[in-house]
DNA sequence: TTGAAAGCGCTAACAA
DNA sequence: TTGTTAGCGCTTTCAA
């Protein structure tokens, strides 16, 4: 029933059988040419040894592993974890697997990539942190393609997709001038992201066509998860006293909820009455009643897509073709924490 | 630079350093006998070509593939992302990488169990769905070592690590009870799911106790995710006019989150005057100034740990010792949706 | 310490 | 459609 080492391999089905060892490997490739006898003769052997084809001894030859890595920074921000989901589910359906790297937030990934062409996979996705333009033409070279969600690299040649960030920061100044909003707080994430920087941008150009200059913004450093704009939050206007403004801008929602529930919770505002409060992202947590977050949404299935087409695992051969910026615009999601016009 | 189709071989490296290729592989093998001379040299060769070891060739000799499997279900529950950071983490750190596999829940492993196989990778954990003993001896013959983590199939030889969670479930009908509760419901998780089944019966044991029958339980079924328990809960106390009982037993702290948010929200109650609630996980939501939910928390790192050590990834030869049952107890967390004895 | 040589389990020409 | 054969890039004896 086994071998040594508890090691079945295509030798021995193909004893049993009584085939040679490539009609094994073709009974279990798809679209090879063996005849459907051979290939159930050969499948029933193989069923009785409890035989599974090694897909790594395959890789070796076949020069595909099947796997690609995603590069994780954030999951405390529930947005990344349906992006992790959605990937999973869309490779898994292909037949590929993620292998995940894990980067400290706002680091460099250079270190992870090492690590990652060890493994051979098909390609690499980033959803975290910065990348050398070395580190991309390594991968290219060797005809892996690597994708950016979320984030590029100017001057690189590496594709990537990400939301319309600056557009959905303009469509968020827009709803809070319209609302009535005058004075703005915004809460920052990692501050070489260039997400949080995107968004900032389109935020405050918006502003400034109604005459509010970037300095009149107030700035706290969220760090992209909730505890730290709590901890800002807290800081600023409970501590340092700092007048409360109209509106605040959560560059992601868990910021803007961490800073909602800092205010509720520590100092008795209401929202909105006393502070409108403006999202990013459409994290199923914003629709939930005690926040019902104002926010722009990321179609995170659409990027994931696009994602998925750039990596164009169909075509292992096929050149890399450097530099493809797609950018898929947000989506302003009315909810109740910035009141509507009459 | 570069071979044809962009591969840098270890062969290559020989070539430029004027060595063996097996003094190349020597190089990059910790603790094999090379000299330093020599070593510098090859690596300084290596740097010079961008090569990197391709661990997938090396796999095929050592039967290593520095690879987990982790099979995932239930990514909606944050206390399972909590689980994956945690073991990417820590698995990472060692120099083991995981790949990914989900199954729809409450669905059997063993079609992922197949695909998991194919990739040789060194060790399984499970955080999802059930498996057949077959699985787990395919696993076990294979010298691949399976745990499950807080599920364990009954008369089978996995071995599995798990919170106390009937023990969890005493725990919080004792809280409620000693608050004054009489009168009960439970939102449940998937019902095949043994930590869903766990909890609610150690719950049910204790209230026996106290003379209340499990028939006077009301079961409401949330499939684990808060969603689910929103609905189930607006269904039964809204639409169906069921008694709002003393006390609701999140088996998690999203349904938990779920049904309070349901009650809130649509039906004007307030917690914990109108109604107690009780959950599981201590995920780190459940602290937020929304909840501020009296819960079980499971200790997730030491959980890892624990899984960590079972699987033994140090001793790769090793006998795989079969159904061990790890435990690790939970621990009431004291907040404000049970009011506290005066 | 070093190099030569034989595999690891599979795929992919090539011939038959 | 089949079997034979030569690798894929590495590790690991075995001699030197």
């Amino acid at each position: 029933m086994k071998n040594i080492g508890g090691r079945v391999t295509s030798l021995d089905v193909a004893a049993l059988a009584g085939v040679s060892q490539s009609a094994v490997s073709r009974a279990f490739t798809p679209g090879s040419s063996i005849s459907p006898a051979k290939r159930e003769l050969i499948l029933a052997a193989a069923r009785k040894l409890n035989y599974v084809p090694n897909s790594i001894a395959s890789s070796l030859t076949t020069r595909r592993t099947n796997m690609v890595a995603v590069i994780l920074g954030n999951l405390d921000n529930p947005f990344y974890v349906l992006v992790l989901k959605s990937l999973i589910e869309a490779l898994q359906a292909r037949g590929t697997q993620i292998l995940t790297f894990t980067v400290p937030n706002g680091g460099s990934s250079d270190n992870a990539l090492m690590r990652v062409l060890r493994y051979q996979v098909d390609g690499i996705i980033l959803t975290s942190a910065q990348l050398s333009t070395r580190m991309t033409s390594m991968c290219h070279d060797r005809g892996i393609p690597v994708v950016l969600f979320n984030r590029y690299i100017p001057g690189s040649d590496a594709s990537g997709v990400r939301c319309d960030n600056a557009g959905g920061g303009r469509l968020m100044a827009e709803a809070l001038l319209l609302a009535g909003a005058r004075s703005f707080a915004v809460l920052k994430g990692d501050p070489k992201g260039t997400t949080s920087q995107d968004r900032l941008q389109g935020f405050a150009e918006r502003l400034l066509e109604e005459g509010i200059p970037r300095s009149r913004i107030l700035e706290l450093e969220g760090q992209s998860v909730y505890d730290g704009a709590h901890a800002a939050t807290l800081q600023a206007f409970r501590d340092e006293k700092k007048p409360i403004p109209d509106a605040i801008f959560g560059i992601n929602d868990t910021m803007a909820m961490g800073a909602m529930d800092a205010l509720r919770g520590h100092m008795g505002v209401t929202i909105p009455q006393d502070v409108m409060f403006g999202g990013f992202d459409n994290i199923d947590e914003a629709d939930r009643w005690p926040y019902r977050l104002t926010t722009i949404s990321q179609p995170a299935r659409e990027m994931v897509d696009e994602t998925l087409k750039l990596l164009d695992l169909d075509n292992p051969g096929a050149e890399i073709e450097p530099g493809i910026d797609i950018k898929v615009p947000g989506k302003l999601i009315w909810r109740d924490t910035i009141p509507r016009q009459a």
